[in-house]
DNA sequence: TATGAATGAGGTTTCATTCAT
DNA sequence: GATGAATGAAACCTCATTCAT
């Protein structure tokens, strides 16, 4: 009888798919990691059943988000003139950004991890891992520090700003990186 | 008609408090920081209006959680045998503990902190403190450690156990400590 | 597993807020006021989130319920034969078997009057203003009566009627109408 | 162990009862005739078990604040030189300050009406009427007014004050009456 | 007799998920 | 494949009432 949404067929399922994956990132942002799904949806233009089809849980919707910035982390691995610091800080700036989709990945404690996210953390590894000898010989990250280690650096950190508000996180996170003796680019 | 939970009067009110507190211990820990509010309840064997006299919101309950562990380490720190290294380990050992109860306190970033949670870190940045020239003097924290660095370092550890399966929690804390350069006693 | 209420789809949104009104009417009828809103959705055979989504708040979904009877109103005054003692026989008929409506509509003294309530104000004093100088004119209202005055007077009596057991209504308003000198149709 | 409030013993039975009273009044002028009981305990400076004594339930409160009204009622009309129109002023006096409690008295329509709310209605008539010729004779009240038809004015109003905020109230009341056609003395 | 903590039923509201169209 | 209304379980919280002291 009315016209709701026109239904563009097929050809908007990619559309679709990118307008949930940004629509994600800001109201996660926005609202927390606890944000309502529909918020979701409603931020994306798109209907509560095909946030449902193209992500089935949370989760889901979350590694992807998170798969996007590995992706970019990747392709910044990719130029040879990128350093360890120059990583860290991309990272950084992910984490500042999308504070929240660390989270909601294993927001369960207890729960086994999420094989999914296991990849994705291999990938991260292989990225920064590449350039952790040059920068212990630089002195950009101390000395002795292995792949582990820069991890778990990672995850202390982007842990953490998931706790400031946003208008602090770019000076606190300095300030661990500091601490925690790495040198890393300051965030955009 | 039946017999609900008997009414013991206004004696039980301290026992109540405190059934409430370890009730929440437990079922914060078990069940994560969006546990409902009625399983401490229940869990204390005290009825819904019980808790939300004596704990009007989740944030004062978990507060009141805090607050004790505060008292606790206060206590140590009296002792003047105990060093930063003890005193850390005390720390860490709550946070294995209680690990949610940072998830909840300031659990929403961008609102005003709360005085009274600013206030415990008040105390406990006191009772670090004391320790803390002793502790840069002996190796036990990097050289040119501050206060502020050390409850920096402890946020970092707190809040990423948070997310740590409580199993490996031990561990965790061990190497994030290490890597942060701080001698800690292992977990009890 | 079991079998909940069939979803009948976005095809039945038309149907339920019709369902729901209806309910509204009698249910608050009925039980008075503080009604609890699920029995509304219970009796229009209607979810929880159902009522939830077409009336967000009680003071919406009974100021739905004002506006069909205002609609009526408009409806009445639209044939040339129908004069002011009609038309107030019909809004007092509305307001003995709608009776509460008015009680919860404005139910905080001191708050801002809603908006949506004084639009509808301003349709009934159109709607019987038209009939006012004819009904002067003739004697079925007191010499000199202002449209506010009218609404004043409906005000009373349906206000007054609003305590009335319902078997007492129809006499009473016709004592009130009469103690006010206004002349109206007995209640249907 | 504590010293809570002392026990005054019976003495202070008396004291209670008044304080209980008057509690009521203000805290039902303030939040409504749904105010929580125990707000009227707190703002009395007594116990809830002190006020459930007194007043086994909401009705009986609202009773005892309304009879209070009525003894007033008598003496003014005690006062030879008092006529209709003063003492109709202070029953919209006391409409005006206690509004509320008329919303609680038979706030369930269809309930038989409370016998004490009978009696009170009896004696408000007894008050009325006593001056009721006179102020006909005078054109104080319409010709052919009945001791009924005042009881309903009064009625109507009271009512209807319910429904405004507090600072409309007098000009309201002012208006009704004399759409009425009653002459009332200004509310003080 | 006064006190005030305890109780728990019940109303309100939200939101993940389903499903007719 | 998209849409968006419907569903209802479940969390939150309030408050009338009881009762040990």
């Amino acid at each position: 009888m009315s016209s709701p949404r026109a239904n563009l067929g097929p050809a908007a399922a990619a559309r679709n798919r990118a307008a949930l994956l940004n629509a994600a990132r800001t109201v996660f942002s926005e609202l927390g990691p606890h944000a309502p799904l529909n918020a979701v949806a409603r931020a994306a233009g798109v209907g509560q059943g095909s946030l449902y089809r193209h992500f089935p849980d949370r989760q889901t919707l979350v590694l992807a988000v998170l798969e996007e910035q590995v992706v970019t982390l990747e392709e910044a691995a990719g130029d040879p003139d990128t350093d360890l610091t120059g990583l860290l800080g991309q990272v950084t700036r992910h984490a500042i950004d999308s504070v929240v989709v660390i989270d909601i990945v294993s927001a369960t404690p207890d729960t086994p991890p999420d094989p999914r996210l296991m990849e994705l953390r291999g990938r991260v590894a292989s990225a920064l891992g590449s350039r952790l000898p040059d920068a212990v010989a630089t002195g950009s990250a101390p000395a002795g520090t292995t792949v582990d280690d820069v991890l778990l650096a990672v995850e202390l950190v982007a842990t953490a700003l998931t706790r400031r508000p946003a208008a602090e996180r770019a000076d606190y996170a300095a300030r661990a990186w500091k601490l925690l003796g790495f040198r890393v680019t300051a965030g955009a």
